[in-house]
DNA sequence: ATAATAGTTGACGCATTTGCTCAGGTATGT
DNA sequence: ACATACCTGAGCAAATGCGTCAACTATTAT
């Protein structure tokens, strides 16, 4: 049991673009850069981020990517459910929890209870909180947030 | 982000193992018939359950499967967790917890999370309670657990 | 002893999913 | 026009998941 990398991907990509984002928006390059994910890889992840509306584009040159509502108001789950077709823990579960089997299976309850324990605990984290953890743990007393975004450039 | 089917195999096993086991060892046949699992996938399962203790076999004509202990001094999370490689949500996160990616990823901190609450909720249920569940499932106020266990030795 | 039952094991094969690459597009600012 | 950067879909290799097969060993009934 185990989350995609491609979920994986997805959040760290949001934590970084809200990082970053003070400066107008971030281009799937430098978040690719400075995350190490495949390029083409991570635009695909964008794509369904867009879909959702998590992100908003804005092409051309200076372009890239801002969020597409405040950081305190994007869920952990929303950004996961975006990339992974499902976050229900069985095969034989629809989305609305209910099961598909000819009769329903004797540990039916079991899957519907976690899915259910997983979901909420992904919706009790937001884009916020986990930026604001991740700032204390790149930027140690050392410089302040604005160093985190601009360590490539500065160089 | 799912179960395995593997798991879902054990878990159902068990619960009919124990639903079953007072008319003494169970053959993984009779289990695989009721449960509608490939008897050779079963027994794979079968193997795994044994080496965790949680049922001890019984060679031999009559032979078959008994529960290793108590079925509500057995939880669900041990069950998975003797068929599953792993319970951790994410590839770089080792059995104790910890991050093995070169430096530690930003994220981090929401899979331990997810898995810790994925461990605490699996590990809340034990297979005395998912047992009784399945009675009152299978046999709604008509003729007792008894009955359960001999539908088909009754034909 | 011998046959029948039933657990035990390892190797293999197929299908799906995952993780990614590539080769082009299209929109927009300078 | 040209560079930048988003957008799209096809394709592919490796891993994983799911299950089969074939043989073997232990135990019991006759």
């Amino acid at each position: 049991m185990r989350i995609s990398n491609k979920a994986q991907y997805a959040v760290r990509a949001m934590v970084r673009l809200n990082l970053c984002v003070a400066d107008g928006p971030v281009s799937s390059k430098t978040i690719a850069a400075k995350e190490d994910i495949s390029l083409a890889f991570l635009e695909q992840i964008f794509v369904k981020l867009r879909r959702a509306g998590l992100v908003s584009s804005i092409r051309g040159p200076g372009g890239g990517y801002v969020l597409g509502r405040q950081a305190d108001e994007i869920r952990i789950h929303e950004i996961i459910e975006s990339v992974e077709q499902t976050l229900v823990p069985v095969a034989c579960m629809d989305e609305e929890g209910r099961c598909n089997c000819d009769e329903q299976c004797i540990t039916h309850t079991v899957w519907e209870g976690l899915g259910r324990r997983i979901r909420h605990f992904l919706s009790s984290i937001t884009l916020a909180d986990l930026t604001e953890d991740a700032m204390e743990q790149l930027a140690p007393a050392a410089g302040g947030p604005r160093s985190i975004c601009h360590l490539e450039e500065e160089q």
